[in-house]
DNA sequence: CTACAACAGTTGTTAATACAATGATAAATA
DNA sequence: TATTTATCATTGTATTAACAACTGTTGTAG
């Protein structure tokens, strides 16, 4: 029931056959906004509402899969850059339809006009789970 | 950062000292609600979003530090009856200001109007994380 | 130049939760 | 009545997230 979270919810069944999580889901998006700038794991924990010990773990994941690639920055060697690789951006592709189906059956409870009200209140309080906006 | 979840994230925060996660913190809120009234862990999970798994586990942790009892259903021994004990409504009774001083500044980031549209909206999609209203 | 503080990231650990499997009792049916 | 099925609860397990401790690097003050 994902902490009650019926978006989550129903977001991570939908991504459950493709093997991603609902958080790695989130951090691919996220490289994939970036389109190619250096994106720094403290950069992408910022656009997310995690640590960033674990965001540094759904990296190890997506890293499994081949879906990015971690590149140690040569100016700064603290620093670890991460890109979406093809495979995440052809992955995502196939996932963004599905993801919108889900979407609007979601939506389909609420009116449009209550969702953007909802969404507005939410971002206000903070709530939803990534500072990722379509 | 509790998913996000700047209600469950602060209300967490204040139940930090006494012990009490937020989720034990809503059983032994439901429990006090039934006034006595006998409540199988499956009634309480009805009132939670939980698993009864889940709500077996919680009320594990509740029992261990004496707020609850497990009473076998004599009518029916498949069943457990919990009962909040005095210790626990006494400790109720503490949270129970600090946490009013906590939804207020929760609901200090909206105006009154904008947080009867929330929750009405939360309820609506089934966002919440308890059935519990006060 | 050396010592110390700040920064970027990783690893260890615990608690919470989803899901599956099991156990024990009760109800239904042959 | 004996067998099967459904109900109520507990236990096992994997994943996820919070938090703390730690490593290695860079920046700064003396």
């Amino acid at each position: 029931m994902k902490g009650g979270n019926v978006f989550a919810e129903h977001i991570g069944n939908t991504l459950q056959p493709y093997g991603l999580s609902l958080q790695q889901f989130n951090v691919l998006r996220i490289l994939r906004g970036r389109n190619g700038a250096a994106a720094s794991l403290e950069s992408v924990t910022g656009d997310m509402i995690h640590r960033m010990s674990n965001t540094s773990r759904i990296v190890d994941k997506l890293l499994e899969k081949g879906l990015v690639e971690r590149v140690l920055c040569p100016e700064n060697r603290r620093k670890v850059n991460i890109f979406i690789t093809q495979r995440g951006l052809k992955l995502l592709k196939k996932i963004d339809r599905v993801i919108n189906q889900t979407e609007e059956t979601l939506t389909a409870s609420l009116s449009k006009q209550e969702m953007d009200q909802l969404l507005q209140l939410l971002n206000k309080i903070n709530f939803y789970n990534t500072k990722y906006t379509k």
